[in-house]
RNA sequence: GGCCCCGUCGUCUAGUGGUCUAGGACAUCGCCCUUUCACGGCGGUAACACGGGUUCAAAUCCCGUCGGGGUCACCA
């Protein structure tokens, strides 16, 4: 029986790299019936903290990963993980720091056996014999014993090293593939050779390459407070104004000497920047579907051959293997995605795009949409933006006109000029000729309104441009929009009427 | 720096000695469609890091060089 897991450390939020080692190892137990565990390595006491653990807990459900033990995940945040009652599985507790009895015991064992000693409050394991694995990614690795030093598997606050945990977890949960990041293979020797002290059968393993930014670097939480510094370099920053607990960590911030979240997001806020997305919350919040980023992440370091791209969970469970994961470290491209993205966003059924695209404005806290319109209204939108749309926020970018007051409308002077002024102001004649008709168009509706202006430029001998770029230049104040008929629809003959006139008199 | 690993279009990759005048996707460029935008259709540009071998034959095997990454913590 396959058995994997995915074991982070909850000191932060979800990283993409570790979705995608959390992704392979579902699709590799799910592919061969296994059992799949959720373990959390929480045995550095000063950076755990249960909010990272539950967000972690959120990010797995909302990518669709599913595990046989562990943790339970409960969307109101109530029942704490912690607590036994709300772990699932034979093998818990599944929060390492809740297993120090059991690191002890090996301890003791090793330390009796000569095959670990005494470091003033720390164990240390003795390392002396060259180390050879193989590495289902990477193939036969070895390791010199020169190479390697003994290492600490008891830390002097009592709790055990990664290594020690790690090790013990793997073997006591009956783990068959430890499938993870590329940064742990050095450390793998250290694993095996505490495997065979202890008498523990040796996992597979499979360790899966980086996954890095667009310039080579590799892609970190870091990038976040870089891109603020960076940003925040040559402005001034209304520090006066900055919440007070964060207001003495700014000036550090700005000198590299912290990374703080807090204070990033506080400057993205107030230089309205765009952070780079780098966890799966992130990305979440710019708009992705979950089945998109999970596609797109396996596909780092990974295909099925035969030029298939896009698939689901459901298709990476059933072909997934480690053969086929690849050695090169990955650049992380957010073109693709977001192309990815689009094309999922556009073979959605449209009742969906529209049920997500409203709980997506809610889930982020309201949108000047939700205040103005009802959920027909909504829905009409939504129709509408879906096919232009390449993330769930793109509608409220791209349909910001909607909702901008029908008094202060902001013209692009290059449309003005282009599709008003010209020709002796010909648009603005047009709109003069338009308003009549439109206000006794009956009903008010996309099919209606489209006929309206069809035979209106056929009878004044016109194109379709003449009449609907004045229209959309009124409206929308640019020379973009959705067709013109479902632009009129959904603002309605009231707002379409008093911008149309206020275009005259202010354009006229 | 020591040790380990990696190196095909700008990016992700297919490719496991001959079927490679190197395929696909994203990006990019051009054309078409068109009431704008987006979509869509068609077409183009673009890669085997470099240098030596091995072989009748190398992107595929070997060596070296260069470039990149990881790791050297009582963090994971």
């Amino acid at each position: 029986m396959v058995v994997t897991r995915f074991a982070p450390s909850p000191t932060g939020e979800l990283h993409v790299g570790g979705a995608r080692t959390a992704l392979f190892s579902w699709a590799f137990a799910r592919g061969h019936g296994g059992r799949f565990i959720v373990r959390f390595e929480d045995t550095d006491q000063a950076r755990s903290s249960t909010q990272s653990t539950r967000n972690i807990l959120r990010d797995l459900t909302w990518l669709g990963i599913d595990w046989d033990e562990g943790p339970i995940y409960d969307p109101t945040g109530e029942k704490d993980p912690y607590d036994p009652a709300n772990q699932r599985g034979e093998h818990g507790p599944y929060f390492q720091s809740q297993r120090l009895d059991i690191y002890r015991q090996y301890v003791q064992q090793l330390l009796d056996r000569g095959l670990a000693y005494r470091d003033g409050e720390a164990v240390r394991f003795r390392m002396d014999r060259d180390i050879a694995f193989e590495d289902q990614v990477f193939g036969p690795i070895s390791v010199a014993a020169a190479d390697l030093e003994d290492f600490v598997i008891l830390k002097a606050d009592g709790f055990p090293t990664f290594h020690l945990a790690v090790v013990v977890d793997d073997a006591l949960m009956k783990v068959t593939h430890v499938i993870r990041g590329q940064e742990h293979l050095s450390n793998t020797p250290k694993h095996v050779a505490l495997q065979d002290a202890l008498g523990f059968p040796r996992p597979v393993y499979a360790h899966t390459p980086s996954i890095m930014n667009p310039d080579g670097s590799k892609m970190s939480k870091r990038d976040k407070a870089r891109t603020a510094r960076a940003a925040a370099k040559d402005k001034t920053l209304p520090i006066d104004a900055a919440p007070p607990e964060i207001r003495e960590e700014i000036a550090d911030f700005l000198d590299k000497k912290n990374d703080s979240m807090a204070v990033t997001q506080w400057i993205a806020k107030v230089l309205d920047l765009k952070l780079p997305e780098i966890d799966v919350a992130d990305f979440r919040e710019s708009g992705y579907l979950p089945q998109v980023l999970c596609n797109y992440v396996a596909l780092l370091g990974w295909n099925p051959g035969n030029n298939i791209e896009k698939f689901d969970n459901t298709f990476l469970a059933q072909h997934f293997g480690l053969e086929r994961v690849g050695k090169a470290n990955a650049r992380f491209d957010r073109d693709k995605l977001l192309a990815f993205n689009a094309d999922a966003i556009a073979n959605l059924p449209v009742e969906e795009f529209a049920t997500l695209w409203i709980e997506h404005m809610k889930r982020r806290g309201g949108s000047p949409f939700l205040a103005k319109f009802d959920e027909a209204t909504l829905r009409a939108l939504a129709a509408v933006y879906q096919p232009r749309s390449r993330t769930l926020n793109d509608p409220e970018v791209l349909g910001a006109f909607f909702v901008a007051d029908d008094e202060s409308l902001a013209y692009d002077p290059k449309a003005v000029q282009k599709v008003l002024h010209k020709n002796e102001k010909a648009g603005i004649a047009v709109l003069g000729e338009l308003r009549e008709r439109l206000a006794g168009c009956e009903p008010w509706d996309g099919p209606t309104i489209h006929a309206l202006l069809e035979s209106f430029a056929k009878e004044t001998g016109r194109g379709m441009g003449d009449v609907a770029q004045p229209l959309r230049v009124a409206v929308s104040g640019s020379t973009v929009s959705p067709p013109i008929q479902d632009t009129l629809a959904i603002l309605g003959r009231n707002a379409t009427l008093a911008r149309i006139e206020r275009c005259i008199r202010v354009n006229g």
